[in-house]
DNA sequence: TTTAACTTATACCAATTGGTCTAGGTTTAT
DNA sequence: ATAAACCTAGACCAATTGGTATAAGTTAAA
């Protein structure tokens, strides 16, 4: 029942940009400035809209996982070939981590951020992995039985792994120049996860 | 030629305490405040002994490869059996960084924590990250050698991704609780690696 | 004992931090 | 036209940042 007009920018967009910022280089050198400049909105508008700086990287963090995380779920769980799936994940990661100036991933980038006390904040980014996770052992259930992937393997184990593999390919990423750093650990894995 | 006394404190030590200091929250999160605190100096000797915070975070970064990067080195390299030593390695890090307060590794928290165009820095780190590539890929020739790992597998692209899993290993190891995250981590890792 | 190098403690600096508030302008439904 | 909701711009705040300088005390060799 707003009798004023609409908001005169897009919450969305402001909130994406913010993200922007906080996925460059975590919550404490994303400054308030720096948010300001990159989301093209004043300060007010950024409290009235967002609460403070935290309840902002909050709400910056869900739309992560609801976009970034969220389409490497879909690719890994779309039909078709679960081991093509995989495979196409991986060299996609490999790509946009190899990229000059690759911001690695938002959740790792904050997890190396905050303070291992911020139980919170922890537990956010658990939940993301987690699901991460999950969608990864699915893939390789279904690869299995698919008849891709030998059943010998235990994938809850390898899903776990490639959570860890994936994570330090994107911090890698953030800072080696040679692309082929990556590459070659996507072919390893897949080399690892293909044969007998 | 000093006619004065010896300094009062052991600069070792006080860098060893910024080391800490650096590894468990980045750069940018090591106020001068808690440097000092943790250093137990006074401001006027920190700067008069390592310069300004950048140079210590140099020097202490130095130091942090001269003695935890060296070890985990020295243990791959070790003679006896190779996949003995890597297996050692990994149980190793899976143990300390399912500790409570873990933090990490020192490389990969920085690696987060400066801009991606810090190329000065960028460099440092990689530097230390190759040597532990290359000691990765080392002991996995000499476990081929010795029969341990077939042959099959390409052994640079190995040692790579085992740079990669470890430092996600460490990342994830600062927030995650449960702690069978790293320990199948490193199952997965061996399984793979020794089967066949 | 003198002296030089060390030490701590403290005051100080400009700049930046996250955050609040006010003033004034714009938009749009009523 | 009024009024409500929105907007930007900027002043303002206390606290903290990295860094410098000064004063006074300590240590130990000459």
């Amino acid at each position: 029942m707003s009798r004023g007009p609409e908001k005169q920018f897009d919450p969305e967009v402001a909130l994406s940009k913010a993200m922007e910022v906080f996925w460059a280089r975590g919550y404490e050198a994303a400054s308030l400035s720096k948010l300001l400049e990159h989301m093209g909105i004043s300060k007010k508008s950024l409290y009235d809209t967002f609460g403070n700086k935290r309840s902002l990287f909050l709400k910056a963090l869900d739309y992560y996982a609801q976009t970034e995380v969220k389409s490497m779920r879909d690719q890994l769980l779309a039909s078709g070939s679960p081991l093509a799936n995989l495979e196409q994940v991986l060299q996609n990661l490999q790509q946009r981590h190899s990229l000059p100036r690759s911001r690695g991933c938002m959740l790792g980038t904050n997890i190396a951020d905050f303070d291992t006390d911020e139980t919170e904040i922890a537990s956010i980014l658990c939940h993301h992995l987690q699901s991460l996770e999950d969608a990864y052992c699915t893939v390789i259930d279904r690869a299995q039985k698919a008849g891709e992937i030998s059943s010998a393997i235990n994938s809850r184990n390898v899903a776990r792994m490639l959570l860890c593999t994936t994570q330090g390919m994107a911090l890698l990423g953030r800072v080696v120049e040679d692309e082929t750093l990556l590459q070659n650990t996507v072919e390893a894995t897949l080399m690892l996860l293909k044969r007998v």
